[in-house]
DNA sequence: TGACTTTGACTTTCTTTGACTTTCGTTCTA
DNA sequence: TAGAACGAAAGTCAAAGAAAGTCAAAGTCA
């Protein structure tokens, strides 16, 4: 495995335990896995660019660091806006134009916006009583989107 | 027998023996087999394109590397296929082995995986009896891949 | 002869490395 | 106590290295 590999996978594992927030020692971490201080810098400008929805910021001198911040793509807070304002219960009408509202600004792609609404077809919930329906497509919807959303 | 079909026969044998992905060192490849580098190349503009049903992923540089992988062609009988083995049920176990199938054969990929798996969670079918739940599950999930077919 | 193959020189892309520079906090010193 | 000096980080940059890509000329075969 590359060593640029290694390096961003380490960083990687540190954005994920530490819930998108991650901060190093320049040199320590260079040292630990065996490579060259600016080999960091490297990965990271290769890497962790703002295009690939990451903010960098660093302080040199003594106790210096670089952090490295995952954003939160604007993709992603838009689905969670979504799950949000939806409740225990979700009607077709308001499901479709939800989706096609998504689909629209370019939330979601046009296979997508299909799929979920075949998931949440009327012909899917016959001999389901009538407010049970609207509570699984509500729970079934928000699933979904959740799994969208990262 | 032509060094263009030793090569082609090396690939092909590296993606059976790996279930459909090959990934190549070129310069490494070439001189196992005795040819010149760039021979791989024309092997590979020849004998594994898209239209052939091979994806070809590629990197320069230290640690470089040829990917190529064997597309399922036909995706839509083999989706029917699994559409019309499902019967009036479906428990949610036997789903996540179908959408782990699928997604090994890449008839679909990971984002469609999730969100298959997503609309059949056992979350989403609290307080449903039990025995409507598994019946649900087959109605979402082929009509899910309906969509998915065309 | 024309389509397919083979070959190798040259190009492009990505990675690694290290010397040198800049910045920042701390510690002397006048 | 203000400022100089020092040491500890991080930043920059260019050269070297490692692969893969391109292309055209030459070869082969039906």
């Amino acid at each position: 495995m590359r060593m640029s590999d290694l390096v961003a996978q380490h960083i990687l594992s540190m954005l994920d335990e530490s819930g998108g927030n991650a901060e190093i020692r320049r040199n320590e971490l260079a040292n630990d896995l065996g490579c060259v201080p600016s080999q960091i810098n490297y990965v990271i400008t290769s890497r962790f660019t703002p295009e690939q929805g990451y903010i960098v910021e660093s302080r040199r001198g003594g106790g210096g660091y670089i952090r490295i911040t995952r954003v939160q793509m604007d993709k992603s807070s838009a689905i969670m806006h979504i799950v949000n304002s939806i409740g225990k219960t979700l009607d077709r009408a308001t499901a479709e134009i939800m989706i096609k509202n998504m689909y629209g600004r370019q939330i979601i792609d046009l296979p997508t916006a299909r799929l979920l609404a075949a998931a949440l077809a009327e012909r899917v919930f016959a001999e389901v009583p009538q407010d049970m329906r609207d509570v699984l497509r509500a729970r079934i919807f928000k699933n979904m989107l959740l799994v969208l959303s990262d």
